[in-house]
DNA sequence: TGGCTATTTGGCCATTCTGCCAAAGAGCAA
DNA sequence: TTGCTCTTTGGCAGAATGGCCAAATAGCCA
């Protein structure tokens, strides 16, 4: 694998990462839905405010979702709607996955 | 958020992860041109075999891959292709966050 | 059986990630 | 200005990840 190759790889693997965790994915789904200020989303996930900013500034810089300022607080949105399609994606992947464990246990 | 929804965010979330590396999504858009054994595969991505191999266990974990030992080799096949979807979606965020970077720029 | 190849597993270390607290902006209103 | 709210940033401790080497496992063939 040459070096541009792999620089591509860690691009596109730097998107995946930010899409790589359990509060991150709730955030696009809740986003998916509309904006969201980040005191909404912090209920929501029923974490530190700190913890969700952090989550949100993630998904941010790997270009998931834009931030727009309004008065003192900040709503964000969805920017990239496609990612999506891929949590049905992800749902035939745990099914198959499922499928498998119970072939193997019978 | 629930317990329940938690899991299955969680869950989810195992998914994503086994595709968040750059080695791992090599070896996936590889074996989207068919079955490779490892031995291949290691050649393939230039580290060391142990590291391959546990590379494609994350992947037969996560359910994105299948893996079948003929004679002395273990061949790995993808099984879910709509991930191959996703890599589009992908650069679609690539390129957003790249003219958004341009345009602040600007 | 012994030797050879292919693959997986265990261990170790360096790096990265996560989540909380505390503190620092930023904006609005009195 | 002062006070209040909303959000981000810095720092720290614990957990998880990634890569290599070494060792174990599995299958083939002589």
């Amino acid at each position: 694998m040459d070096a541009r190759t792999r620089t591509h790889y860690r691009h596109r693997a730097l998107v995946m990462k930010a899409l790589a965790h359990p509060t991150r994915l709730f955030l696009v789904d809740r986003l998916a839905e509309g904006e969201a200020c980040v005191c909404d989303l912090t209920a929501l996930v029923g974490a530190d405010v700190s913890t969700v900013s952090k989550h949100l500034s993630v998904l941010k810089n790997a270009g998931v979702v834009a931030d727009q300022k309004r008065g003192n607080q900040v709503f964000y949105s969805l920017r990239v709607p496609c990612v999506l399609n891929w949590c049905a994606c992800v749902e035939g992947v745990l099914e198959a996955a499922a499928r498998e464990r119970l072939r193997a246990v019978s």
